[in-house]
DNA sequence: GTCTATAGTGGGATAGAC
DNA sequence: GTCTATCCCACTATAGAC
């Protein structure tokens, strides 16, 4: 909260008046970190390569925001304090671009921010070709479902 | 630090007797972590299904080490200070596994991170069928590389 | 190797004047 | 809506007696 207040050119204590606490905060951050995310998402459009296109903006728009990211995926989602159908919306697209399955559309996810979070975080090798990885991952998850 | 030091039964100022500070507990930890890690891997052997059976001891131990796992994969890694070859060691099996491609096995590595730390930290619906993701993961990266 | 006591830091939040 | 002043708590770590 003091780091933010120095931001802002106010002090600590001033955000109290805008804002019941520090939670609050948080939760409207993670809304408008979603909002950013579907649009971004939404605006690849359809077509063959959607997935690899969506898995580039999954990863650009995570890297731009890396502690908003982080925000918004640790921790218990606050899903009762998100505007209803917004994480379904940021979620469409990538359904979509599975062919429909939820449940290759969850592992699709599981990859992405698998990726993300580690790049984030600097714990592949200095040497790893994550452009490489992704790629791996998008033509697995592309292929028709041989299980 | 008072909490370890209330679970082992004395005072928090004490450890510093036994470790010089609160990072080089952390390490000895994770250390150990990843040499478990190692074994449990290693045990599952080879054959057609090795990676499926990665994936489930994967998702087996960290489950059951939810805050070691998550030590272990959260910020920096201190690789100076850990054991020559023990991060490669634990690595080896998934490498083999997904045959001997390392971009491959980054991005298995990367879904398998992505659904055990979502998992961890109650990320997905509740009604979501994780098993069944899981599946689509391995499945996705078991088959043949078309990219 | 254990203890008590304490230093030092940082962070969330409130009270009340203006 | 901003400020100053302050409270309260949690936490790592050190000093020094025993």
């Amino acid at each position: 909260m003091r780091a933010l207040a120095d931001r802002v050119g106010i002090r600590a204590a001033s955000l109290y008046k805008h804002v019941p606490d520090k939670r609050a905060l948080e939760v409207a951050l993670i809304t408008a970190g979603f909002a950013e995310q579907a649009d971004a998402f939404e605006s690849v459009g359809a077509g063959a390569d959607a997935l690899d296109r969506i898995g580039r903006a999954y990863r650009t728009w995570a890297v731009a925001h890396p502690h908003l990211y982080r925000l918004m995926t640790e921790g218990e989602l606050p899903r009762a304090d998100l505007p209803p159908g917004l994480e379904a919306r940021a979620s469409l697209p990538l359904v979509t671009a599975v062919g429909g399955d939820p449940v290759r559309a969850r592992a699709a996810w599981a990859f992405a921010h698998g990726m993300t979070i580690l790049e984030i975080d600097g714990r592949f090798p200095p040497d790893a070709d994550l452009d490489a990885a992704w790629a791996a991952g998008v033509s697995a998850f592309r292929g028709g479902d041989p299980g």
